[in-house]
DNA sequence: ATCCTAACGCAACGTCCGTCGCATTTAGGG
DNA sequence: CCCTAAATGCGACGGACGTTGCGTTAGGAT
């Protein structure tokens, strides 16, 4: 995900106006959902000018795409408990937060996929980029004796991550902290 | 689901501009996708005017909504294999097929629901409805004896069909039907 | 310190989308 | 068969949204 902006003057004003607005973007989004995001809105709170939002972001998927990239840490890694089973606990948790946070970008930047391809692929590199550093904890599950060799992580980490998506964003009803460890589990215990 | 349409004049030139619009949905849907919807489209293509579409479904989601229920079997009940496994494996079949369906009106409902409430109301709805139908599995199960009577049928048709949902919706993957099988299993599994 | 130009501010414009008032058609009841 | 009002057709309007041309500011290099 290393993006290398290879712009010409990224600097000083440059730099401040972007956070500017992505800060706007996040109190908006906080106030009117994504519904209410507007880039006008946008605008008006940051301070910047309309156009300069249409010429550098163009659309409000594609400030939300910046805010998604802005919010991707590098050096993300799955935590290591000693076990599969802890393991995915501690990967659906952190998507349970991320999903239940006010605002969550998360749903926000899922909101817009469905609005442009732009918004739509970044959203699958994210997720490509974090499911393919996630099956790490599959492979140091293999390492212990856990699990068998052949264990497809893609598939694994289907079982436990997708349960809460589903719940929270499609079906748009409350999941307990509880009910996502839950899930963790039932996927561990599906590939001993 | 019974909608009992109490309107005061449904028969003749109404039904008549009702099943042309739906008709020009779906095809305008096959042709161009959700994004190339447009209610202009629709009423050119269907020979209805704009004003007409305005009235009726407001919206773009609202027409959605409409071709969702419309199409909505009110018969609609989960099939009888015998067994826990064989009966998700159906379900996990017929979610697979209305995913990969082209177009697939279950996909652009989703992308509807993310724009109005309404549209994502009426999701919220129909979901629940199947939901609410298909725990008709379990409880088959249960009087067999193949699972515990207090398996919670919620969290064990989440763990069946969520992973289609989310790899196809939100991932943007293909998924096979083999794979889709592979989930049911996973899930009949997780309760024994 | 000076210059160049990328980035931004500004105002005006054109287009698309949804709405409104009024005329016309037609479903359904007497 | 006629009458009423629901439903649709039609044209025009207004506003929101995105674009464009041009002037201004300031980052970065010389």
């Amino acid at each position: 995900m290393i993006a290398e902006v290879r712009a010409s003057r990224p600097g000083g004003r440059t730099a401040r106006v972007r956070s500017d607005v992505l800060a706007a973007v996040e109190t908006e989004l906080a106030e009117h959902g994504y519904d209410g995001l507007t880039i006008d809105a946008v605008a008006a709170r940051s301070g910047v000018h309309r156009t300069t939002l249409y010429r550098r972001w163009k659309t409000v998927p594609g400030l939300l795409v910046d805010l998604l990239e802005a919010g991707a840490d590098d050096s993300w890694e799955p935590a290591d408990t000693g076990s599969l089973e802890g393991d995915l606990v501690a990967v659906n948790r952190e998507i349970h937060a991320a999903l239940t946070a006010r605002p969550s970008i998360t749903q926000a930047v899922i909101a817009a996929s469905f609005r442009t391809t732009d918004a739509a692929d970044a959203l699958t590199r994210f997720w490509e980029d974090r499911y393919e550093r996630t099956a790490l904890v599959v492979s140091r599950a293999v390492a212990r004796g856990e699990i068998p060799s052949g264990t497809d992580p893609h598939q694994l980490l289907l079982t436990a991550t997708a349960p809460l998506y589903h719940q929270v964003v499609l079906l748009r009803q409350p999941m307990s902290r509880e009910q996502a460890d839950h899930h963790a589990r039932i996927a561990a215990a599906s590939v001993r």
